[in-house]
DNA sequence: TTGACAGTTCTACGGTGTAGATTTAAGTCT
DNA sequence: AGACTTAAATCTACACCGTAGAACTGTCAA
């Protein structure tokens, strides 16, 4: 008589769980997430999703960690200067592919294979751009977190062109307190989020040639152990 | 008879919430933020927090504003470049300051009135860069995104000096395919945030005068606009 | 058949945000 | 003073959440 109150019984394997999990994620943002509802889609109970995932902060770091997957990893070329666009491409294509998943990069500290590979070609490209290893390092990070603060940024909408209301927000700022704000705000709604990115990536990579050079005006690579001229 | 079970009546106004919001949020992080304990801890019922801000989402929006109240705002100097490192100092010193609530920063498009000033100041350092208007908008945008992504990165703990176990890792990858990462950990030991931050900074800045150069080689103001010498 | 066991489900508990009705306290006006 | 108004604080209730622990079910080995 048991027989009517139990359901059939539906068996799921982890990666089914984790690609449910990381398309309800995906689109209904985190917001919008939780267990009950994804057991629900899986018509499971809530609790077989936390048999194969202790909680849900794990759930979260596979999401994160899932996402990373699908990075397309550049490969080193002779330009160190195209290999770091070619990295922060991708990482900003990711945002744009999963724009609700992103910012657990920040929460979780994601990292996966395909970081390492992306890591080690931007610390190339920054030794191959004249820096010593102790500025390589930070300035190597530092590019890293550029990227990702602009991709997620933009993900977050935070770079999108402004409207009418925000236009006629600035317009009222006192016009001499405010002068260039006002100025541009042609230019800020018909702002372009990729050109932006270009050109300021493009300005980044360029600054670091110009650190490089200065820290190193004529031999180009006396010492290699690490230690630094000037620091 | 009623006086038996009613408790008595507290009395808060929107501020008193609004500062203990904070400092639960800022101490605790937002896991261990709610609006129940909130209520908690100032001796009231939740619905009256919640008869204050209509919801949740309004206390977060609210406490993110408050955050940014904090901010020293910078004022503009003769040096366009001292003043783009005022405005990035000021933004990574609030994210130190309260490095659980950076984050909302993304989340809601916090912005208020110390916002505009130190927008008007970067707005104004391109253009005094030599930046034509339409470039100007998105590269200010731009180096707004990367001071906010290194405050969080740092925030999060991204850019922490690595430690025993990442040292293990990363000593385990492949000597030849991962040379430059190998070659770096020493540096990563020793990593200094802020110098990096600084010199990132720099490097994005000279990397911006350098593309101002590239733009207009000779004639430095010929639009007629918003005529931008060197202001 | 029996047993073991991994995977699934059930039940229950303490937590969450908040809608709606209710009570209270402080004014304000006769 | 008493009556009326009204904003603020509270009570009650609901639907949802993550998850601990016990119970169940199907599968394979002995």
């Amino acid at each position: 008589m048991a027989a009517l109150t139990t359901r059939a019984r539906r068996k799921v394997d982890k990666q089914a769980i984790l690609d449910a999990a990381f398309e309800l994620f995906a689109s209904e943002g985190e917001g919008g997430f939780s267990i009950r509802k994804l057991a629900g889609i899986l018509r499971v109970d809530p609790m077989t999703v936390l048999h194969h995932f202790r909680s849900k902060e794990e759930l979260l770091r596979a999401i994160a960690d899932h996402a990373l997957q699908g990075v397309e990893v550049p490969v080193a070329t002779e330009c160190w200067r195209n290999d770091l666009k070619a990295v922060a491409n991708s990482y900003r294509s990711l945002a744009h592919s999963y724009p609700r998943v992103f910012h657990l990069h920040f929460r979780y500290h994601a990292t996966g294979p395909a970081d390492h590979v992306s890591s080690e070609i931007v610390y190339c490209a920054m030794r191959r751009a004249g820096l010593p290893d102790s500025e390589a390092a930070g300035l190597g990070l530092a590019f890293y977190a550029f990227v990702l603060g602009f991709a997620l940024a933009e993900a977050e909408g935070l770079l999108s062109p402004i409207g009418e209301s925000d236009e006629a927000e600035l317009n009222a700022l006192d016009p001499v307190a405010y002068k260039s704000t006002r100025a541009l705000v042609p230019a800020l709604k018909a702002l372009d989020p990729s050109q932006a990115f270009h050109a300021s990536v493009g300005a980044f990579i360029s600054g670091v040639a110009e650190r490089a050079k200065m820290q190193a005006p004529e031999s180009r690579a006396r010492s290699r152990g690490g230690s630094a001229t000037t620091t």
